[in-house]
DNA sequence: ATAGGGTTAG
């Protein structure tokens, strides 16, 4: 076994390693006579598992380190143990020592197992470095389909979904074929660009391919898919169709009649996910379907989109009460839009000052918005001085004060306020696509006319 | 024993 002094060569001098010591309340010596205990029977690997399996990130990378600094542990660190200790790090704020793992992987000469390269792809993504993300993928020798997905999978998560179109075509181009996790992710990224054509064609591939396994999670890329590409009849036909909706079936199905400003609808979804939870209860467990926050963000979208003031204050408490989940930004977000488009913008700003976290510069945004469409002058100067301390350099804010200011004839002020913006930005500029990049791309290849059926468009 | 997926305001 090579020697390592892992922690003074010079390229691990810049990196330091995690200080998590500090958010446990045990002293070191604690965790070492912990960990010595956990070792008699010799499987550092499992403890690292179930560490992670407990959701206890901290404790996994202090396993870890002490693995590498204990003589007796040390031999017996392999990529399994890698891949624990990286996945303890999947969160964004631990990119630091996600990177230091990677490091030492390197260091290991473990760079080459395809699960952790696959991993790292993925954790890359996860800290929004796609560069490196796509580096380790470009790396990697032998690409199988769970690789290429991952890729995929990193553009789209980044909000890229013409290059997560781009690596999906590219993958059929290298003969590799898509399977039912491939095309739910690209599904996503379909919805993302409002490429329905390229959604049918998903579609169509997947009902030719006998091999593939139709779940749940492919449906409810596809009902999204056609809500968001503006096709909610078909949307709302599969989604009728599916047996044993989830929660994320009957989410997407309220949220794409909201998105098409159809609150009946989607309310109406909503009271029957709910009637049918309580059938449930009364009967067998196999229906059970509650809804989470992300139903509830549909719900106060489908209220505010039909201007629903009453119901959208309605469902936002019962939220809270009935179901116990804690609204997050954009709830909030959904209310002061709820408001605003009601016209009530009074009622918008004091929901916003009630708000238990200092609203961001949108929140605000979205009332000068109303507050320009309504010439509210007074108010809009408040919510436009807010604005100046929390994001000064913004345009738009400027223009929306000057509309108040001509809107009621103040035409002195309005031109103060747009020769402020002459001074500070530069003159933007529009543009168009003609066609589609994907159809430069046109392979139609009679001879495997399935195969290359979903490439183009 | 190891790697990939669906729903989120303006």
């Amino acid at each position: 076994m090579l020697k390592l002094n892992l922690w003074h060569e010079p390229f691990m001098k810049h990196l330091k390693w995690l200080n998590p010591l500090a958010n446990v309340p045990l002293s070191k010596w604690h965790l070492k006579a912990e960990f010595h205990n956990s070792l008699k029977p010799p499987r550092p690997n499992q403890t690292l598992k179930k560490y992670l399996e407990c959701n206890n990130q901290t404790k996994v990378l202090l396993y870890f380190r002490y693995l590498l600094r204990e003589r007796s542990s040390f031999n017996s660190i392999d990529s399994f143990s890698f891949l624990f200790a990286l996945k303890a790090c999947n969160k964004k704020h631990s990119s630091s020592e996600g990177k230091q793992l990677h490091c030492l992987v390197l260091k290991f000469g473990f760079q080459y197992v395809v699960q952790l390269q696959t991993l790292l792809l993925k954790l890359y993504a996860e800290w929004e470095n796609l560069c490196e993300a796509h580096q380790m993928f470009d790396e990697i020798p032998d690409k199988n389909i769970i690789c290429w997905t991952s890729l995929i999978s990193a553009y789209v998560d980044n909000h890229k979904p013409n290059k997560a179109l781009e690596v999906f075509r590219l993958m059929q181009m290298n003969n590799v074929e898509p399977d039912q996790v491939t095309v739910t992710v690209a599904l996503s990224a379909c919805a993302d660009t409002g490429a329905l054509e390229m959604g049918e064609r998903i579609h169509a591939f997947v009902r030719s391919k006998q091999g593939m396994k139709k779940d749940l999670c492919l449906t409810n890329a596809l009902i999204n898919m056609y809500a968001k590409c503006g096709d909610i009849v078909t949307s709302r036909r599969l989604f009728d169709s599916t047996k044993n909706k989830d929660v994320t079936t009957w989410t997407s199905m309220i949220v794409g009649h909201a998105l098409h400003g159809q609150a009946h609808e989607a309310l109406q979804i909503f009271e029957e996910m709910n009637t049918r939870s309580e059938k449930k209860n009364l009967n067998s467990c196999s229906y059970l379907v509650t809804p989470n926050d992300v139903t509830f963000i549909g719900v106060l979208m489908a209220c505010s989109h039909a201007g629903l003031v009453e119901k959208g204050k309605g469902h936002f408490r019962s939220m809270t009460e009935d179901y116990g989940i804690q609204p997050r930004e954009p709830h909030f977000g959904c209310m002061v839009d709820l408001f605003c488009r009601a016209g009530h913008l009074r009622d918008a700003y004091d929901f916003i000052m009630q708000m238990p976290t200092p609203p961001k510069a949108v929140i605000w945004r979205t009332l000068l918005g109303a507050c320009s469409l309504h010439g509210e002058l007074e108010l809009g100067a408040e919510v436009r001085h807010k604005l100046l301390k929390l994001d000064p350099g913004y345009v738009s804010d400027s223009v929306a004060m000057s509309n108040i200011y001509a809107d009621i004839g103040m035409w002195d002020k309005k031109v103060i306020a747009r020769n402020q913006i002459k001074q500070s930005r530069a003159p933007g500029c529009s543009s168009i696509e003609v066609g589609s990049r994907l159809s430069e791309c046109v392979t139609t290849d009679y001879n495997h006319p399935v195969k290359t059926n979903i490439i183009c468009s």
